[in-house]
RNA sequence: CUCUCGGUAGCUCAGCUGGUAGAGCAAUUGACUCUUAAUCAAUGGGUCACAGGUUCGAAUCCUGUCCGGGAGACCA
């Protein structure tokens, strides 16, 4: 007997091996083929018709309620809910009655998949359900699934502890629909990117993931090794740099939903893993970029929801095209007061400290920028707006601006507060490139470690001539934060980041190992329960605490087993 | 990494200023042929996250550890 399995998982295991008594598969094999779901039904089945005289279906048992001789059972499939009216004589119609009374009744509990077949229709009280002619076990579960019940809109007893949900998401998605709803809308918002992409002619390409140089971004990298190389790799923690090698290649549209990687602070923004939407088009500009980006969004949203309004938190977030546009400049200028459009990295810096803004000698005169501006400026955009005309310095690989001197032609897309996008006409100068590269360098040697290292191999590309070409990226799971009202990344993400569970140690441990330390097999289980995890903690233990500890158990429990004297506890506890 | 809040039955939670744990749902047994948070009766279920400490006595107080949430720091 397992002692560390609860009361409600023995009783489990007990129906088990009682359906295997019974010759019941708890497991089987075979199809079990179904020609209906339940939203189907709900939503085709006319009060007055007969249509769905032989359904079968399939689901997972949700709640029960047994009046003797009939019972009500929910069964939820991948679709939805529906009511399954079950009657004794109905499934058992002679006179054996051991698959109602025994096998539904008692072996049978919520959480296990069956199937059914039989014929809908309308209970006294009007719902839609199913009248069930048979009944099979299709997979029994042994582990009891958290009841959350529904009336009149209200939930009761819903889980909501974050831990729970994310560690153990396929029994979130079980229980909480509305989780479920939020990865369908995000596999929506991808396929309609996609659509939107593919009808203009794009090409959905792949790059490698494993790069030996890890460009395209700034941001720390989780480092591997690869043996027969011997050298080091890096998971990207971007794409940018591959997708324009392939325009230098001669495509001239490319895009790919990238999983990146960094190994940064983990919070509702940011998990170590996630995706991004990168695409590059030749022959285009970063202003012909902010019409695709604000038609492909506008697009989402009426796709997601019908309309152009989405709602988020307290507000409602409008995608209708055009979006605002306002220069980095001009915003800092509007949220600060202060134009520092023509200042020099000195002048910044006390424009930093008056504002009382934290600056260090290894900012360059873009990080004071962008500092200026994550901590005045960001969290006022809420509606879509484009910010757009970057200082040179803190756009490694973006094209100088055509008219504005020190500037470079890129935006970046805030929504909520939070950037969504961000893109540029690209740096297709190799020249120049080069020496964005070696300024790099420099800042890295003035201790930025977040700078660029340099790719060379991407310097070659771009020597043998890129066509002008705007790019971008888009957070993909902050877009379906924002379309799918999500506050948290970890509710966008089927397994975000956690730290590991530790219970390892308790499994790794067999019963031999307790026996072979002279513990006699049926007091095995007793000294689990007891609380000893290892035989080492045994021989730790102070013998006569042990032997009352484990006869009060055996006392407890009320165990047939034969009673331990003091010499046995003392030899278990010596080496 | 810092601050802060939390971890009690399968789930949701209660347990006050220390006296060895309670409820609802779920489970078990029984009753019940249209219920729907089904109902009624009885029953069982807990290393109070883990490890120390204070105390005659700790779920409760103190210290440390683990795990999580929130806020920051770092970071797109």
């Amino acid at each position: 007997m397992a002692l560390e399995l609860s009361e409600q998982e023995q009783f489990r295991r007990n129906s088990l091996q009682e359906l295997f008594n019974l010759g019941i598969n708890p497991y089987p094999a075979e199809s079990y083929l179904i020609n209906a779901t339940t939203s189907e039904i709900l939503t085709n089945f006319p009060a007055d018709n007969t249509r769905y005289q032989e359904v079968s279906l399939a689901g997972r048992i949700m709640t029960r309620r047994i009046m003797g001789a009939a019972s009500f059972v929910d069964i939820q499939d991948s679709a939805g809910r529906i009511q399954l009216y079950i009657k004794r004589d109905d499934i058992c119609p002679g006179d054996e009655k051991t698959l109602y009374n025994t096998v539904f009744k008692r072996l049978m509990d919520i959480g296990d998949i069956i199937g059914v077949t039989g014929f809908v229709f309308n209970t006294q009280m009007g719902e839609i359900s199913i009248h069930v002619k048979e009944l099979k076990m299709l997979s029994k579960s042994v582990k009891p699934l958290p009841i959350v019940k529904e009336a009149e809109g209200q939930t009761f007893d819903a889980v909501t502890d974050p831990e729970f949900k994310y560690r153990q998401r396929y029994v979130d998605l079980i229980i909480n629909p509305a989780v479920k709803d939020v990865f369908v809308k995000r596999t929506k918002v991808v396929n309609i990117i996609r659509e939107f992409l593919n009808s203009q002619g794009a090409l959905e390409v792949d790059t490698p993931v494993l790069q030996s140089i890890p460009g395209g971004a700034t941001a720390r990298p989780f480092i591997t090794h690869h043996n027969a190389l011997d050298i080091p790799l890096y998971l990207r923690i971007a794409n940018e740099l591959y997708l324009k090698r392939l325009i230098v290649g001669g495509f001239d549209w490319v895009y790919e939903f990238s999983r990146d990687f960094r190994n940064e602070g983990m919070d509702r923004t940011h998990n170590p893993e996630f995706t991004i939407l990168e695409f590059y088009v030749a022959y285009r500009d970063y202003f012909w970029m902010m019409e695709q980006t604000e038609q492909m969004l506008q697009k989402i949203a009426v796709g997601l929801y019908g309309k152009t309004d989405v709602p988020f938190g307290d507000t409602t977030i409008s995608f209708k095209a055009p979006f605002n546009r306002i220069s980095i400049y001009d915003a800092i200028k509007e949220h600060t007061g202060i134009d520092v459009s023509a200042m020099d990295e000195a002048q910044l810096r006390i424009v930093c400290r008056q504002l009382e803004l934290e600056t260090d000698n290894t900012m360059g005169k873009g990080k004071l920028v962008d500092l200026l501006f994550g901590e005045k400026c960001e969290h006022h955009y809420i509606q879509p707006t484009f910010i757009i005309d970057y200082p040179v310095e803190m756009s490694p690989l973006t094209k100088k601006h055509r008219s504005k001197p020190g500037l470079v032609e890129r935006f970046e897309l805030m929504i909520n507060g939070k950037e969504i996008a961000n893109a540029y006409s690209e740096l297709n100068d190799p020249i120049d490139q080069r020496e964005r590269f070696e300024y790099q360098v420099k800042l890295m040697e003035r201790g930025d470690n977040e700078a660029m290292f340099i790719d060379y191999d991407f310097l070659r590309a771009l020597e043998y001539g890129m066509p002008p070409t705007a790019g971008i990226g888009i957070g993909i799971d902050r877009l379906v934060m924002l379309m799918t009202n999500q506050a948290s990344i970890q509710d966008v993400l089927f397994f975000p980041q956690m730290r590991p569970e530790k219970k390892a140690i308790v499994n790794l441990v067999t019963d031999d190992d307790f026996i072979a330390q002279g513990i006699p097999a049926e007091w095995v289980p007793v000294i689990r329960k007891a609380g000893f995890k290892t035989p080492e903690e045994v021989k730790a233990a102070n013998p006569n605490k042990l032997l009352n500890d484990l006869s009060g158990l055996r006392k407890k429990l009320k165990l047939e087993i034969t009673s331990l004297k003091l010499e046995e506890v003392q030899a278990w506890c010596k080496d």
